[in-house]
DNA sequence: TGTACATCAGTGAACGCGCGTTCACTGATGTAC
DNA sequence: TGTACATCAGTGAACGCGCGTTCACTGATGTAC
């Protein structure tokens, strides 16, 4: 955290300004819906963590909805670079690479229990803003071009739509972490990690679909 | 709805009982999540719906949360019911109704929304209640049990984990359910209805395994 | 470089609201005799 | 069949609370000249 340039050593906010309000509020959200839910943020108590009068959020945005809107957006950007690393272009194979993504959405569905929230569980609608639109698809054109790389590579008569690949991949990755993955309430007690659990049924699907793992 | 004995006629309650309160209370829970979400569901609207005081809830219900905990357990069990009949005790085969199973998923996240909303998405621990885990259990037992039969069909050698077979499709379902079923929020477009996407990827699964569609 | 001034990003007090919960109470019901 | 009484399932008033939002305001910043 970054105060203003009035800041005078480490006692907290020294000047009037903040200097940095807004991706304070952001910060403040995350960890409020990571802590408790997406239900369990408030205006309010997001302006108190960061040191401000419970007016001052309007200054940078125009109620509750539009910070978590925005705390959703930058949650795509993130989940967008997580799944982009972890298909790290197509290497070592397409096969493999698509599985590590299914690992990453496990992976970002745990450790960022708040951005998924916010993306997934908050309610907010995904034209809630073009750029929040934009910034979910982005994330899923990540999945869409795997699916897209791994078919090419299948005789040429017998591709399935890349979309609906993809589509199945997303779904069953989306589905494993709502069931069993986060620290959601949910938590259906497995003999098995979500992660093999997740792995192995991509194995079968695209076992369904022609394809196998090179050896 | 159901009065006291002591109702004269359509002019609403009568008596100073009201002789079916907890029930009422249910189903005014049950709309008002159906209407607003899990989150927009309040004790006190429910007591208002039900035409009662609102003190009048604590006769019935410890607090907000084993209300909703019940709209939930009761969700399942209509649920369970929901997926026994698409079941169908495996007619007209095995694969097909597992498909039709399914499908009866995405027809109850639609047209149960309010039951949907209680059981997976208002963060009601599935242990909250004996009662509750039990009932989640049964319904998932349906597509277990439908797994099973399924597997059974396989060559000797070949046969995967039940377990692992009925997550696989309650995890897809689910996904599918969450991400373009129901009318929830996140609402994503799609090409296809979200039952042919199911249907498909149930399909390209089951080729997976070794399974194909009787002609 | 200095000064006047517009703009920006905060303050803090106040509002109305609805919520969950409690309390002593009371009307209605059911049961023992 | 009637009466006394325990129990049950409501009432209604009140509480403290935190929320979202508004308002007129003011301190700090940046810019024109």
């Amino acid at each position: 955290m970054r105060w203003s340039r009035h800041d005078h050593g480490g006692h907290g906010r020294a000047g009037y300004h903040h200097g940095n309000l807004r991706e304070a509020l952001i910060e403040a959200a995350l960890a409020l819906i990571a802590a408790n839910g997406s239900s369990g943020f408030t205006f309010a108590e997001a302006a108190r963590q960061a040191g401000v009068s419970p007016a001052a959020p309007y200054r940078h945005f125009r109620d509750r909805e539009e910070l978590l809107a925005n705390v959703a957006q930058l949650g795509f950007g993130h989940f967008e670079s997580a799944l982009a690393a972890a298909w790290n272009q197509g290497a070592p194979d397409a096969l493999t690479a698509l599985g590590n993504i299914g690992k990453a959405y496990l992976d970002f569905a745990r450790t960022q229990p708040g951005y998924y929230a916010a993306m997934f569980e908050a309610g907010i609608p995904l034209n809630a803003t073009p750029a929040l639109r934009e910034a979910s698809d982005s994330a899923f054109s990540i999945v869409r071009n795997a699916a897209e790389q791994v078919i090419a590579k299948m005789p040429d008569g017998k591709r399935p739509p890349t979309l609906m690949v993809a589509l199945h991949i997303w779904s069953l990755s989306h589905g494993i972490a709502s069931l069993f993955g986060g620290r959601s309430a949910v938590q259906r007690t497995l003999p098995m990690s979500p992660e093999d659990l997740l792995e192995a049924g991509v194995l079968v699907y695209l076992q369904g679909l022609g394809l196998s793992k090179p050896a």
